[in-house]
DNA sequence: TAACGGGAGTTGATGCGTCAACTTTAGTGA
DNA sequence: TCACTAAAGTTGACGCATCAACTCCCGTTA
């Protein structure tokens, strides 16, 4: 049986933890789009592609890996042929592939020192080893909470 | 001087608080939508606007409170008087305030217990009194952080 | 071979969030 | 009183996320 009422100091922590998150992965992506003109999903796409060494993907690898929606994915990935960040390209076995653009290449790699730089000013500096620590700890333990409910 | 590397286990601690506060606040908001057909920007604006006693707020102050933007706010407010869930009525003096209508504060009423079955369920359990104040205090440190930056 | 079924991907509609540009309102100071 | 200015609020355009409905392709099985 289950407590149904939430104490003050619970409600503090879940509003900081979901407002804190928001801020800075706000501000990490304003930094990123404000530097490249990259949209975070744009940025995480490229990231993904970028992991095969020739920057190519089946369409449903990527999504394995992102865990995105297959309609989410494919908005995605024809607004990014848009911009020529990506093409949808048949491989040699006449397979439909995504592969990235030398333009999107490009992008990626203004972008990276970009991110880098902006999760250690935004999320890092200030965080003690302890600190940090303590916060995976108590991340692993929600990640088994979220895998427990998917079940 | 800062230093321009992060380590595996850096990555790891953004990447985990990153994708749990998502996971989590998505199956939140999802609870709600399923239960109610609010939104997650509807929810919060009826409780905000339920902390007046008769459900009436100028616009500003409920963009102070919300720390949102006056543009969200206002295709906010349009799209929520569409659905009849506020109305912008003209108090006493003639100024324009926000009114939660009937309908509305009858979704408020029903979103409620969801809200709070779903943060217990989604979050709270299974952490321990510990694992939530080290939490807490992460997040505190973060939100100085923050703050700083702004300055 | 033909019918069925399921996985991959697309499309259209709708709501949300942000930017830039605009109108309106409310002070404030000469 | 009048003109200037700043804040409050709206609008339009655009990109992102999700849902439902659709097509297309492929393999199974009767």
């Amino acid at each position: 049986m289950k407590k149904m009422t939430i104490s003050k100091d619970e409600w503090a922590t879940w509003r900081s933890f979901r407002r804190m998150a928001e801020i800075i992965s706000g501000r990490i992506v304003h930094d990123i789009t404000q530097a490249t003109g990259l949209s975070n999903a744009d940025f995480v796409v490229l990231m993904e592609l970028d992991k095969g060494m020739d920057g190519c993907r089946r369409q449903r690898d990527l999504q394995a890996y992102l865990e995105w929606d297959k309609t989410r994915l494919s908005h995605q990935l024809t607004r990014m042929a848009g911009r020529n960040l990506i093409a949808r390209v048949s491989d040699t076995e006449n397979l439909i592939v995504i592969r990235m653009t030398t333009e999107g290449r490009q992008q990626l790699l203004t972008a990276r020192p970009v991110h880098i730089e902006s999760v250690r000013k935004n999320f890092l500096d200030h965080l003690s080893p302890v600190d940090r620590m303590n916060l995976h700890d108590v991340m692993c333990k929600l990640h088994e909470l979220v895998k427990d409910l998917e079940a």
